[in-house]
DNA sequence: GTTCTAGAAC
DNA sequence: GTTCTAGAAC
């Protein structure tokens, strides 16, 4: 139960009815925890005034074990990827810093992710690269411009240089992966991104990983909702802007297929086996 | 983006 | 009965 005091106003207990109002049912114990959380954060949000407090990524508590085999694959080449390491110049990441909005909601997590340095795998004065919080492959890097740019819809023609040095520094990236000569790597933008600010996505060909699981997370990389870097680049040469095609979206629900042999496997835990008998451990 | 879970699929 | 997914909530 929780205890404590704002602005003058004293709350000493939050009371969960264990029932469900509409239902009547009797509520399992980690919706109870979820509902009592969720009112104590109400409370909190209310009398602090403090926006900032609740961001993407840490509103439920998470299994320890996941992700942890691929942090580790990836920290040895990490490492590598920091000795080039250039120093950053004064400009950039603090003007991202202010010109940032609304760190609250889950979509601008990314905002966070890229200054924290615990997280950062290079950065120089346009880009920093991260690891992703959640990867979807034995390496699995976003590499992120300083400058605010939301999403693919808002590149154009004066962003091609940066474009274009954000996949030169991904192709730097991969070049220092242990792995590199044994895995084939991708560089692409998801068409229709969940999270806010533009990044670009450095992946394994492997997909063996435990944060990969469902239809979305696998079609969002396989299919043509993955748009390669290049091709990005080219659009905005050619048309000043990136073209994302009319019923891209409905490519996430398509079935699943195995992108190396095209092989139709009906459920994921399948895919994930089949996966095995490509990418051997 | 993730987590959680009802209910569909097996 | 168990496995798996889709969709709501965050």
């Amino acid at each position: 139960m929780l205890k404590c005091q704002y602005a003058g106003l004293s709350v000493r207990r939050i009371v969960i009815n264990p029932f469900d109002c509409h239902t009547n049912r009797q509520l399992s114990w980690v919706e109870v925890q979820r509902r009592l959380l969720k009112t104590k954060n109400a409370l909190v949000t209310k009398f602090k005034e403090d926006p900032a407090r609740d961001h993407g990524g840490t509103k439920r508590p998470r299994e320890l074990s996941s992700g942890d085999r691929e942090s580790r694959t990836q920290d040895s080449s990490l490492k590598a990827a920091k000795q080039s390491e250039k120093v950053p110049a004064s400009i950039g990441q603090e003007e991202a810093t202010k010109s940032s909005e609304s760190f609250g909601h889950w979509s601008q997590g990314l905002k966070t992710s890229m200054q924290d340095p615990k997280l950062q795998v290079y950065k120089d004065d346009k880009v920093v690269v991260i690891k992703d919080k959640y990867p979807k492959a034995r390496y699995h890097w976003l590499v992120l411009p300083w400058q605010t740019i939301s999403s693919l819809k808002a590149l154009r023609e004066e962003h091609c240089d940066l474009v274009k040095h954000m996949q030169q520094v991904a192709e730097r990236t991969v070049q220092q992966c242990p792995d590199a000569n044994s895995l084939r790597f991708r560089t692409g933008y998801h068409a229709i991104p969940s999270m806010s600010h533009v990044h670009l996505h450095v992946i394994s060909q492997d997909f063996d990983s435990p944060c990969l699981k469902n239809k979305k997370h696998w079609n969002s990389f396989t299919t043509d909702y993955f748009m390669e870097s290049q091709d990005v680049i080219q659009m905005l040469e050619t048309n000043g802007r990136v073209n994302v095609k009319e019923g891209t979206s409905e490519l996430l629900k398509l079935p699943l297929r195995c992108h190396m042999c095209r092989k139709d496997i009906p459920t994921i835990p399948a895919l994930k086996e089949h996966l095995k008998s490509h990418f051997p451990s």
